[in-house]
DNA sequence: TTGCCAAGTCTTATATACTGGACTAGACTC
DNA sequence: GAGTCTAGTCCAGTATATAAGACTTGGCAA
């Protein structure tokens, strides 16, 4: 009956593809925040030693990974930094995200936080702590399956079933108690979302908190990333109004600033 | 008489390496500064069409790359990015550098730049322009072969004629004017900026600027980067002797940053 | 309509990238 | 000095990724 199967790219064979090792292994150093000894990385990635050890010396190469210490330790190089950045400046929605964030935290007092989509996952971008002596943070560049924040469910309300369906690998698919997503209804939260300028959390990731969020929408119209506030669950209703008014405010601002993108322009 | 032929990676049949389309995809991206057609990839980088369509499609899909708009516009993707600022957080000399850049271009209203080396070019990382009515800025990410400035001998000063060899490519090898470069001569004058804690343009690049630049050590006692001014060349000598000791004083602090590194504390 | 071009997909063959495994070098122990 | 372990290099065979090229699709013009 249910012909859905998540692809993912998935080894078919004894062989598997140079490009496909390379993507585990920068996903394997990015897991792991920080460099990772290069002796211990075919294991890690269940890889045989000679692909592993002829990528790396390819890719460090050419920059996109560095490899320092006697001891070996790899990590992303300098190049990466300056591909990232191109893509930084052709995506302005990015970077002036990233200052919203770091202006609604410094004038709240409140975390914010800037969130995109990868797949099926929510990455956090950029996150600014508030001033509260309980910060709550969670890790720059740190993912989390999508139907477990408010702010996915915005960043999935333009696509079709079919498309989220694309999208979540089988490990996107539980909850963080280990139930299984009910692809239907979750589709439907969703859409629920649609051209709304706020969602507010489920409380689906802890019991304290809460967490607001607004949609910001791209030039072709769907919800390219979003920024939010994380707050503690027993803030006062007046605050909270004041909050939602300012991420609705910088929602707006960050989207409209994508119209200005020169290939949309006549 | 002369065996020392410059090693970069070469098509040496009929086939290519997927890597190696991957890295030249990436690096036509980045020259050609904005998204490319993805159609027009393959002749740009004399690449068969089901090649780039095969590896343009999993790049996608896995982040690293974005496609955009009806049109097939094809540039780096969010994973880039995420990949980019883990970089910057594990090297704080980078993210530093370009806080202090910042901060010298205001305080001193004179064109300030944080660059680096890749191979045997030198990148401009990060610049910020001064406040002159002339600004003379280059464009940040651009390359240029390292014997053209004096930062880059900064950059080689603790590196053997062998490893100097290694890194620079034909194409580095010349001059602005076509002149080709004498290595011996070449490397006597990285050495000669050993230690130094300055060096001074030798304007090569255009005969109205000068430039200033200090080394930036890393932990493993080599240059790693150079902070820099872009001044005109008609500048007062007090204001330049002020400029030179700020430009020290920056780079002893970006270079002493490096020694908190924790693998080599201990 | 028909013809044309450009953009993208699919299929098949073979040159070679990936693999396994043997090997070397060095560090550390006993 | 012999034994052991870990890190890294090297080599040859074969499963398969790359490449060539035919094919489909869509847009535009005559």
């Amino acid at each position: 009956m249910d012909g859905r199967v998540a692809k993912t790219r998935v080894a078919r064979g004894p062989r598997e593809r140079g490009i496909d090792r390379v993507l585990k292994l920068f996903s394997f150093l990015q897991a792991n925040g920080g460099p990772a000894r290069l002796a211990e990385l075919p294991q890690a990635l269940a890889a045989p030693k000679s692909t592993i050890y002829d990528l790396v010396n390819i890719l460090v190469e050419s920059g996109l990974l560095e490899l320092r210490g006697k001891d070996g330790q790899v990590y992303f190089g300098k190049l990466m930094h300056l591909y990232g950045a191109s893509y930084l400046r052709a995506n302005d929605i990015m970077a002036r995200g990233r200052e919203m964030v770091d202006g609604l935290a410094k004038e709240t007092g409140e975390t914010s936080e800037f969130c995109t989509r990868l797949r099926g996952k929510q990455v956090i971008v950029h996150a600014r702590p508030g001033s509260r002596p309980l910060r709550i943070s969670s890790e720059i560049g740190s993912q989390i399956p999508i139907p477990w924040t408010a702010s996915g469910r915005l960043m999935l309300s333009h696509m079709s079933l079919a498309e989220i369906d694309a999208i979540l690998d089988p490990e996107d698919r539980r909850m963080p108690n280990g139930a299984p997503v009910d692809l239907d209804a979750f589709v439907a939260e969703c859409h629920a979302c649609r051209d709304r300028p706020i969602a507010r959390t489920i409380g689906t990731i802890n019991s304290f908190t809460q967490c607001l969020a607004a949609p910001i929408i791209n030039h072709s119209g769907s919800v390219e990333a979003t920024i939010c506030f994380v707050l503690p669950i027993d803030i006062p209703e007046e605050k909270k109004n004041d909050l939602e008014a300012r991420l609705i405010e910088a929602s707006k601002t960050l989207s409209l600033a994508g119209l200005k993108d020169p290939s949309e322009a006549g």
